[in-house]
DNA sequence: AGCACGCCGACT
DNA sequence: GTCGGCGTGCTC
């Protein structure tokens, strides 16, 4: 009896098995279709089977097998298994969302015609072996010599130690064979990227394929034209949510089939099927957004670290700011440490100065050093930067008399007050309303905003600099690609003295002009209750200086703060992340969090708060018997209590090994399962969270 | 997750 | 007398 064990989207941990007369091997990792229930689905085929535990009565047969395009490959099927063990997520809802949406409803996009070019012409970057369209660094094999970086990557005349430096990195990534790890360490403008062409130019002289993952859309487009500029020729397909489905689906089948070259894309890339990659980068590693915080939450970055060593490659994993985790593994050794020294370009750091503002009258928030500064820069006509992680006018709108102040209705959150388009906004939920002319609770007219948020600090910088262009970008003012493209233009064209921007700024972006940038109210983040508060103010920081100084105009930071002396804010002068890591790890170690640790959070919410905590402690009632060098913590209120009418609770589980962990995981979840739910609870797992 | 079946309130 | 509430149970 031919049988065909098939992952369908659903939330249950198992195949479904069905007749397939016609069925062979090379069906393995196909799409099919479905009967299921009263109406049809289309799941993949993940194994053969001549027999089912199932009653044959209960089998149905298989509606179609798509066989419009070839079959998933082995290697993608793993790791789409490997996510859902390691996730504990059912398969069937992994292989559905590691297919682009078009394929995963069993259609296929209308193939373009493909170019000439890419099929007739297939890569080999032997010098010689075809005419190389434009000048480029194609012909520049690491190893091979002369170290020429062409001047459209590198803008300033680099230095040959930089050369040596980045020609060791390119060395280091193929000098030995096989599944290696590389932590590439270098600041912003030390020639990162040249490293990464360089090493993706080896791969395409060797006829395989190179995976480049980067942290958000709008990078992606950037990166598309650098490296199209120097692989003219060579196929690259773009992978991220924000694609068109047909587009998205196209490229999928691209890199399947093995035409595609490079795959340059968001987190969501990791999951492309490429059938001879032979190396992968994610540049930004520490970036959050490779962890998704919905649905499968995986890390793009460490299952990427997972299908490299599957496939026996190479990775490498780029920042200035490394993860704690990340640079804790280069430091036992377990991945290789390549370090880039300072600035490719031939231009100093940034000099960062700290700003005591705990003697000082602050003026709207700004300390006179950085008031005189911004007007310095005026007179000069270079631009400056306030950077305020904190959208809106102010973060809440209170009657002083009565006590009143502005709270969602649905979340644990305050409103936040924008004046720009006077409306309360919940920056949780989403919900708004217009600003109240009066207290709703005592008719006070007076209401009074508290705290500072962007649109305040530009106000404020307006009214204090009317000479001044001042500019604002956040979420509200680029809130889509046009807009955040004009911005961009607009600041490029030297048609802004003054920036107000959110972290938004920080990412990805030179700014020629730029030579001064102000972080006002960077301590909240020194005492958050997450533990990874620090590492994350400190890349921010690290990465908004970095906005500063380039070309041939020197750029100062100046941080404010009410805690000077601090080890972070005292690292960041001396652009020491080495010591800053050390001391946060030490810090760790201690007090035995990741990366000596490994975590898992299970969430729950419900319409009360008992409900969600109740079911918690039936879940960690459930564990303890289970729990072999597990610790579980006890059900808590999450820091953002109630979303969206729903109140929220979590539990946390630890283990100082990771297999412990999982396989504790896997039994729990088994029981878990099990469980019956009070109806209107959700919950989910969390495994290597992000977020407390 | 859907989508059925299954027993109790306000409507053409 | 029916439409419909969502509680429980199943899907190969």
């Amino acid at each position: 009896m031919n049988i065909v064990r098939v992952a369908l989207d659903l939330p249950l941990p198992r195949l479904f098995d069905y007749l397939a007369p016609d069925s062979d091997e090379s069906d393995i990792g196909r799409r099919v279709t479905v009967p299921f229930g009263t109406g049809s689905r289309t799941g993949v085929i993940i194994e053969l089977a001549t027999a089912s535990e199932q009653p044959d009565a209960k089998l149905k047969a298989v509606t179609s097998i798509l066989r419009d395009m070839p079959a998933l490959p082995a290697e993608w099927l793993a790791l789409c298994e490997f996510c859902a063990r390691y996730y504990q997520t059912p398969l069937g809802e992994v292989t559905s969302f590691a297919l682009p949406p078009m394929l995963r409803r069993g259609k296929l996009p209308r193939i373009k015609k493909v170019k000439e070019i890419a099929v007739a012409c297939p890569r080999s970057g032997i010098p010689g072996t075809q005419s190389a369209p434009a000048p480029s660094a194609r012909d520049t094999v690491p190893g091979a010599g002369a170290g020429d970086i062409t001047s459209e990557t590198v803008p300033q005349p680099a230095l040959p130690q930089l050369m040596a430096a980045q020609q060791a990195a390119v060395a280091a990534i193929f000098d030995t064979a096989g599944f290696h790890a590389m932590l590439l360490h270098g600041v912003t403008g030390s020639g990162k990227t040249e490293v990464y062409l360089r090493a993706i130019d080896a791969v395409l002289a060797k006829g395989g394929q190179a995976l480049m993952l980067v942290p958000e859309i709008a990078l992606t487009s950037q990166l598309e034209g650098r490296v199209a500029a120097r692989f003219p020729g060579a196929h690259i397909v773009c992978a991220n949510s924000g694609m068109a489905d047909a587009a998205r689906a196209r490229g999928f089948i691209e890199a399947l089939s093995g035409r595609a070259e490079i795959v340059l894309g968001t987190r969501l890339a990791v999951f492309m099927p490429l059938p001879r990659l032979q190396l992968i980068i994610v540049d930004e590693e520490h970036d959050a957004s490779f962890k998704q915080q919905d649905g499968l939450r995986y890390s793009a970055r460490d299952v990427a670290v997972w299908r490299a060593h599957q496939l026996n490659i190479p990775i490498v994993l780029g920042s200035a700011t490394p993860s704690l985790e990340t640079f804790h593994h280069a430091s036992t050794g377990r991945y290789r440490l390549l370090e880039l020294p300072e600035r490719a370009v031939a231009e100093a750091m940034p000099v960062v100065r700290i700003v005591d503002t705990r003697r000082e009258k602050l003026q709207e928030g700004l300390s006179a050093a950085l008031l005189a500064g911004l007007q310095q820069r005026l007179d000069r006509g270079e631009q400056s930067l306030v950077f305020l992680n904190r959208r809106g006018y102010a973060p809440v709108l209170a009657c002083p008399p009565c006590g009143w102040i502005s709270r969602c209705q649905r979340c644990a959150a305050n409103l936040v007050l924008h004046l720009a388009d006077q409306r309360l906004r919940c920056h949780h939920c989403g919900f708004e309303a217009l600003i109240p002319r009066a207290c709703p609770d005592c008719g006070n007219v007076d209401l009074l905003p508290f705290g500072r948020g962007t649109q305040r600090l530009e106000t404020m910088l307006a009214e204090r600099f009317p000479e001044a262009r001042v500019l604002r970008i956040d979420r509200d003012s680029a809130s889509t690609p046009k807009k955040w493209q004009a911005l961009l233009a607009t600041i490029h064209a030297g048609e802004a003295d003054i920036l107000v921007g959110t972290q938004m700024l920080a990412k990805g972006h030179d700014f020629p002009l730029l030579t001064l940038v102000g972080a006002v109210g960077a301590d909240a983040a020194l005492f958050a209750a997450d533990f990874r508060a620090p590492e994350r103010l400190f890349a921010q920081l690290m990465q908004v200086g970095g906005r500063s100084g380039r070309a041939d105009l020197p750029g100062e930071v100046l941080i404010q703060t009410e805690y000077p002396d601090h080890p972070l804010y005292r690292a960041l002068v001396d652009h020491d992340y080495v010591r800053f890591a050390r001391s946060q790890l030490d810090e760790r170690r201690i007090a035995g969090f990741p990366p000596f640790s490994f975590q898992a959070m299970l969430r729950a919410e419900a319409r009360t708060m008992e409900q969600s905590l109740a079911f918690l402690a039936a879940a960690r009632n459930a564990a303890e018997a289970l729990a072999d060098g597990v610790t579980l913590y006890d059900p808590v209120p999450m820091r953002m209590q109630r979303l969206m009418t729903l109140e929220r609770g979590q539990l946390l589980v630890e283990s100082l090994s990771r297999p412990a962990l999982q396989a504790f995981l896997a039994k729990w979840m088994e029981q878990l399962y099990a469980l019956k739910m009070p109806s209107g609870l959700r919950w989910h797992l969390d495994v290597d969270p992000l977020e407390f």
